[in-house]
DNA sequence: ACCCCTATGTATAAATG
DNA sequence: TCATTTATACATAGGGG
């Protein structure tokens, strides 16, 4: 759309790539904005820029809310825990990318086997998944319990601290204002007095 | 982009919103192919039309993970999906019981009837379950949140009170203590010295 | 990278079948 | 409701600053 018909497939060049990616993103957003209001639906789209960045929009709260959540957790915790999931998963892709060479001549028994592979592979990423996600949830039980701990016990110095401060008010500077300034104009009125008898 | 410009609003003709809907909820996900296609990245498109059919494009897997999981969620928190998931599973129990009864009696066809279903009950409780766990992730890090501004604030309220009470020591009642004290001692010596003189 | 421009390809509103 | 057509508005490729 513009001086020249593109075919669809991926542009090599990486700057005509970079500037068509900010312009058609752009413009899928807006064509996501205007669907949503002029057909009065929920519209979402998310795009993961190749450097990792994301861009996205939805017409509610709760989605974005949902994939941002699911962004900033997967951010977080990808980095650390894929490592060992993607040895599983390179595996299985030289597994795959080997066989799909010739598709057509896999025999039942292969893609028995391939099968299995698969599903051995589906399983294991997924009771990773499960471990992290559970680690994940103990972890943040902890950093909670550590928290209110911590709160509980600056609960506690600041009712401390008030209560002395109470006792100090109580019997210590108040008491000590008036007793003193009896004590002056007693003194003051005794020397007077004592002027006076002399 | 037709014969007349449209004004980006709700369109009000339940017919011609549903035309539009069509047509451009199309064009998004073309749009969005391209996208992801041209310059290489991934994007993923939900649509919900306002009767709640779901319309989705995504361009890998993982972000049909996404979609899966927020559909999941959506789906608890709309009555109408929540009921209908319930009835599949509880149909499934159903199915499941009696064909157990006769297992040796099920023809090829069945068993594969009996594998789609059991398959899509599978696929919703896994999807619920990472629905909840990523709901309780979530939920477990506002918590963490609040409890640290707690925190914070407390510590504020610390250090503010120390810093009055030091405040106090020096320039407060110290300060008259002390100067009550030598007006006193001055005002009795004074009177002493008068007596004295006298 | 970003804006502006313009020629051109696309998407689509409305009409029609 | 859906397909086709057509006129028009919009999106955007390529180019220059």
């Amino acid at each position: 759309m513009g001086r020249r018909k593109v075919a669809i497939k991926r542009i090599e060049d990486k700057s005509s790539r970079q500037v068509t990616f900010s312009k058609r993103r752009n413009g899928l957003i807006k064509k996501a904005k205007e669907l949503s209001v002029l057909c009065d639906v929920d519209v979402a789209v998310v795009v993961f820029s190749s450097s990792g960045k994301l861009y996205d929009f939805s017409s509610t709260n709760s989605l974005t809310g949902v994939l941002q959540r699911y962004n900033s957790h997967v951010e977080t915790e990808e980095k650390q825990s894929n490592y060992a999931r993607y040895m599983t998963i390179g595996e299985l892709v030289q597994t795959l990318e080997s066989d799909i060479e010739e598709p057509d001549q896999l025999s039942v028994t292969d893609l028995v086997h391939l099968e299995q592979q698969i599903g051995s592979a589906l399983l294991e990423t997924r009771s990773r998944k499960n471990c992290l996600l559970m680690e994940s949830i103990a972890h943040l039980h902890e950093k909670e319990k550590m928290l209110e701990e911590e709160k509980r016990h600056l609960e506690e110095q600041i009712s401390g601290i008030k209560k002395d401060s109470e006792e100090v008010n109580e019997m210590g500077v108040g008491v000590d204002f008036t007793s003193l300034a009896t004590s002056v104009v007693g003194t003051q009125q005794q020397a007077a007095a004592t002027l006076n008898l002399l």
